[in-house]
DNA sequence: ATTCTAACA
DNA sequence: TGTTAGCA
């Protein structure tokens, strides 16, 4: 795991915090995490800590219920697209993998980095 | 001041 | 889901 994907996962968001990120109510973040929906990590004096992508999620459960989801229709969606991502690992052809190919294709299709910016002909003003 | 669990007008 | 009670 990067550096990055690290930062996201580390949970240091208190319940307050959530709330005003999300617009949804304590009664409600508690409640999804009741319906394994979301699995934040606890503190020393037991308190609820989330991750930005605890945010995220949380965010996406909002959308799914606009949607006309209910709890375990949501929880549905995720167990599939766990599997869909272990189905994916077996093929080898993970995220890294997309994303090493799509940056090589820019690389050679012609221009948006610095390097060929460089190379440019010299205008005068 | 903030969050937690449990319970209910 | 909201709200309130009684703790930590």
């Amino acid at each position: 795991m990067n550096e990055k994907q690290l930062r996201r996962s580390l949970a240091v968001l208190p319940i307050g915090t959530v709330i005003k990120l999300t617009s949804l109510s304590a009664r409600q973040i508690r409640y999804y995490e009741t319906q394994e929906l979301v699995f934040p990590e606890r503190s020393e004096g037991n308190r609820r800590m989330y991750s930005l992508n605890d945010i995220d999620r949380l965010l996406e459960i909002k959308d799914y219920l606009n949607d006309g989801f209910n709890m375990e229709g949501i929880r549905k969606v995720y167990a599939m697209k766990k599997a869909q991502a272990a189905a994916e690992e077996s093929q080898k052809l993970s995220d890294a993998d997309v994303r090493r190919m799509l940056r090589k294709e820019l690389l050679n299709s012609g221009g948006m980095l610095e390097d060929n910016l460089t190379k440019l002909p010299r205008r005068r003003i």
